[in-house]
DNA sequence: CAGATTACATAGGGAACCTATGTATTGCGA
DNA sequence: TCGCAATACATAGGTTCCCTATGTAATCTG
């Protein structure tokens, strides 16, 4: 039996892989999954985005430029505080994030159910070790910059 | 409960985080993973490594030059095919392996460990999950340029 | 032995991120 | 209330990672 150590390291390699390969097969732009931020949590600001994405902020300000150049988001001031943006999830955003976890979602499905091991329980661990290890808060940099 | 397709959506979504998370708290060059690999399979050639860790081969050509300049591995000529190359792991290789795996280790598994609904049977589902979703081979390109 | 295949290298470029820094607004203490 | 720090975001510049296209040399095949 590997220890936590080895497997934690594996998981990242692993995750890394995955990431590449399904990019590849569909050939999306990354800040879809920006897309998926605002479904959960509703209308956010971009900083705020960032640090849920453990992105830098200049990062997610171009990623929200993209989704907002293709009308799947909407970026409104903030009526509160005039410095910060509201992004919001447009209708077209809403079609666009369910066509994309369909196409996610099919290649991984897919490859998934040809290994009969594994439950949808398995599956189901595997996403909530991989939400908890990332909500718990890996440390970016000494500098900190969320 | 979701299903199969949002959960594998989901985990998609999770893995690149964790490994921009991983990236940035550890800033690693990416041609690490080759060693792992290595690690795991032996002395191997360009467009093997390539196939395994589903990049293009001129990717891990760089890759590896990158490890050969470090001396974390050997390129030598493969003695039953002139064209090819034999990619061994060297000593430094083997250490510089065991340091990036207790750094990754390290970062996730301290999170990982914060959560004490998790087992490490959990985190080796995990593992399992992704390793063969991958292994069974996601679909590259129709171009199929594996 | 000529043509197809295979293994790898090189060239060129694009996408994703990052740090550093500038600007405008807000909040706060003297 | 005034000046300064903090905050929210934009912009500039550069790095890393990865890809396609293509060239070269060696191997296989009919």
């Amino acid at each position: 039996m590997p220890t936590t150590q080895e497997l934690s390291s594996d998981l990242v390699v692993y995750a890394a892989r995955l990431v590449r390969a399904v990019r590849r097969a569909n050939e999306l732009p990354a800040g879809v999954r920006v897309l998926s931020l605002l479904d959960q949590y509703g209308p956010l600001g971009i900083s705020q985005l960032a640090a849920t994405d453990r992105c830098s902020q200049p990062t997610m300000s171009a990623a929200v430029s993209q989704l907002e150049a293709r009308a799947w988001v909407v970026k409104q001031p903030n009526p509160n505080d005039a410095r910060a943006s509201l992004i919001t999830l447009s209708d077209q955003g809403r079609r666009e994030l369910a066509r994309v976890r369909d196409l996610n979602g099919r290649t991984v499905a897919a490859q998934f159910e040809a290994h009969p091991t594994h439950t949808a329980e398995d599956l189901a661990v595997a996403v909530a070790v991989l939400r908890d290890v990332l909500e718990s808060g890996i440390p970016t940099t000494e500098r900190g910059n969320l």
